[in-house]
DNA sequence: GTCATGCGCAACCTTTAGTTGCATGATGTC
DNA sequence: GACATCATGCAACTAAAGGTTGCGCATGAC
């Protein structure tokens, strides 16, 4: 069965400019969609949108000072994600691993007889 | 600066719906977009777009037999994106880490002298 | 042959990522 | 204080993606 994960939270780090967005910010310490953008392909005006999403999600936080808006990550929200990311690559993982045991469990086996054709 | 990843993979493994799809997959260990359907909430035509996007960026591959077209999670495929996702996780986790050090280290500056202010 | 079933295609709707354009509000300088 | 400036916010619009319904076609079962 499936892990479970907090879709909202998995599409926010799904989008591309936004996973450079929390790249940005992390090696930054913080950042304005004005700023951001200038490291980004996009405007500021798609920026902002996007910081409403991660903002949305918890994912960063803003502080207003002066006419600037600056946002930063909420590290623990962040581990959460990353949490989870380790979450479903595990559960692939070892369900690839066991695919592979059972693929070289049949292999062995026609090694061995040579005529057993199984199938599936 | 940011992990390389393949933002197609990425974001093919973004999308729930076909999140669950690989899950059924490799539980079942193949499909069609009708037997898949059945276990989703959406419709088959759905899945079968769901089912494109996977073939499109190989992380899954049909044969048709008869009338039905069996579709099976393509292994390979499927361990790159686990370890782009476990990179990304990584590289995240450890810019988390390297923050809560830092801030581990000013905080027992503070505790020492209890005077220096120090904003970034 | 006929009937059921699985697929593919087309039209359409909604949401989301992106754009441009403009109004507003805080800063700093003269 | 007036004014140019710079960051933000808001609105309208476009394009792509996820989803739907409806229909036509091929294949397998009887």
């Amino acid at each position: 069965m499936s892990v479970l994960v907090d879709d909202d939270l998995w599409s926010a780090v799904g989008d591309p400019t936004r996973r450079r967005m929390l790249d940005l910010l992390l090696s930054q310490g913080a950042g304005t969609a004005t700023s951001l953008s200038g490291h980004l392909p996009v405007t500021r005006q798609a920026v902002a949108k996007h910081l409403a999403v991660l903002d949305r999600v918890g994912l960063v936080r803003a502080t207003t000072a002066g006419r600037e808006k600056q946002f930063r990550v909420d590290e623990a929200r962040l581990a959460r994600a990353v949490a989870q990311l380790a979450d479903v690559g595990a559960a692939w993982d070892s369900r690839l691993r066991r695919i592979k045991r059972i693929a070289e469990t049949i292999q062995r086996g026609k090694d061995a007889t040579n005529d057993t054709d199984q199938q599936q």
